[in-house]
RNA sequence: GUGGGAUUAGCUCAACGGCAGAGCGCUUCACUGUGGAUGAAGAGGUUGUGGGUUCGAAACCCAUAUCCCACCCCA
């Protein structure tokens, strides 16, 4: 035997036991029938990825938290994915038969190498659904429609989607005045509008050496509601880009609307920021406001991305759905439906006693034959025993056959959760069953 | 990556320099055809890990790991 160790999770992973599992199947596959249902097909790509398919898209500050994933005595170099996004796009680039528009989801675990935190954690599902190959607005319009189908379908009441524009950031910028190295820290202040109001932003932008000029016209510009569309439309009009994108945020309200999303829930922001260095059109996010635990989908528009793999450049946009937070969230507010079991056992034939062990198994057999999902107990052990184990395990059902079962010719079929009990003939139990499990 | 808090039985916690405990849970029994009720008995601990101080450390000091919180960033 080798050295006793203590069993441990490395920092910020976590095992999955059944009764969450349950749980996040759930989710996942409301979350799977909402992208299948807007024609998304499913994509699997492997964990690994060759180190330089990841490095320089994600920008300086998310790359340091990419994991390394070296063989020992391996000569590629290779990192665990990041995204899903980056891997999409290594993939279209090296099919481009695929037809276009090409909509795939892709729902997979990614590492960060990020100080974990309740609903952050090193090692987490991401579930993205991304168009490539269309520009219209039309589709980053479908990709919202789909986040409030998703979100509504799990049962959100309070969330609402924020719009920006990169471009129309980036025209902020330019009408600021602020070198382009420091524009990420102008963004980043920006964004923390919100949080921490007009003078923490005003604070946060000198920390991070805006000229002070800039300073000033920015903190103008924050006066502004962050949604009047036309009020920023008339300040930027020198900057074709900013326009450009103001016109892509008009008709993609447009279309959301034409697409049935309630307008109270989508809200322009003009201050609203992205990190990912590879946005370059539209950007959304979803923020729950009861429990404040971050955003809870997160995308937009790259159109540049896949040019880095490929010589034809192909416009693309899409979201990631956070269903690790989603959980979390739904878990805190009691959000699963009530009959989402504990367990997959439906039903738990007892054995009264080593005589009665075949007839048992035989009907644990047939049942399981049915489409029960069915547990046989293994030992002689008494009856109490046996129900303990399907009350701790709550299992709703349990079948009971002893002497005077035999001689009647029924089973007893045993409710846990009323205690009730009712004598079943032995050829209409299955039917029998088969009702009370749909009624549950 | 920076700063703060926590870590003792399976779980929630007590003991605050002097014999490591309680509640819940678990096992067995009261109960040879019935679980979540009641009563009794029992099992379960390298006090996160490694050093140090002390006659003596779960407790004080140092380091380290993990979790939580706030930054940073983000799903």
């Amino acid at each position: 035997m080798a050295t006793w160790v203590e069993p441990r999770l490395p920092r910020g992973m976590r095992d999955i036991l059944p009764q969450k599992m349950l749980q996040r199947r759930y989710v996942m596959r409301v979350i799977e029938n909402v992208f299948e249902r807007f024609g998304f097909e499913p994509l699997q790509t492997p964990a690994l990825e060759l180190a330089q398919t990841l490095l320089g898209k994600y920008g300086p500050d998310a790359e340091k938290l990419i994991y390394d994933a070296r063989h020992r005595e391996g000569k590629e170099e290779l990192a665990l994915r990041y995204d899903l996004s980056v891997p999409l796009s290594r993939v279209v680039a090296m099919n481009p038969e695929l037809t276009k528009p090409f909509k795939r989801y892709q729902i997979a675990p990614v590492w960060r190498a990020e100080r974990p935190q309740k609903g952050r954690y090193r090692e987490f599902y991401q579930c993205d659904a991304d168009i490539v190959g269309a520009t219209s607005m039309l589709a980053d319009a479908e990709i919202i429609a789909m986040i409030f189908a998703i979100l509504s379908e799990l049962g959100f009441k309070e969330f609402v989607t924020k719009l920006n524009h990169r471009q129309v950031l980036t025209a902020l910028g330019e009408y600021s005045g602020v070198p382009t190295e420091l524009l990420g820290g102008l963004y980043r202040a920006i964004d923390k509008l919100e949080k921490i109001g007009r003078d923490g932003v005003r604070a946060e932008m000198v920390k991070n050496q805006i000229p002070a000029p800039a300073v000033e016209k920015i903190l103008a510009l924050l006066d502004l509601p962050t949604d009047d569309l036309a009020a920023w439309r008339e300040i930027l009009r020198a900057y074709p880009r900013g326009i450009a994108g103001i016109d892509e945020l008009e008709q993609l309200t447009q279309h959301t609307r034409a697409l049935g999303v309630n307008p109270a829930r989508l809200q322009v922001d003009l201050t609203m920021v992205r990190g990912l260095e590879y946005y370059t059109g539209p950007i959304f996010e979803t923020v729950v406001t009861e429990p404040k635990i971050g955003s809870l989908t997160g995308g937009g528009r790259y159109d540049g991305l896949i040019g880095l793999f490929s010589k034809t450049a192909l416009p693309a946009t899409g979201t990631t759905v956070g269903i690790e937070r989603i959980i979390d969230v739904m878990d805190e507010l009691r959000m699963f439906p009530p009959n989402l079991g504990k367990t997959v056992t439906q039903v738990l034939v007892t054995v009264f006693d080593a005589t009665q062990r075949a007839a048992s198994l035989a009907l644990g057999m047939e049942l399981r034959a049915a489409g029960v999902n069915t547990e046989v107990w293994y030992d002689a052990d008494g009856l109490g025993k046996q129900l303990k184990y399907a009350a701790a395990k709550a299992i709703p059902f349990a079948l009971i056959a002893g002497p005077d079962e035999n001689a009647a010719a029924v089973i007893t079929l045993r409710d846990l959760n009323s205690g009730e009990q009712s004598q079943i003939a032995r050829d209409e139990i299955i039917a029998r069953l088969g009702e009370k499990i749909a009624a549950a």
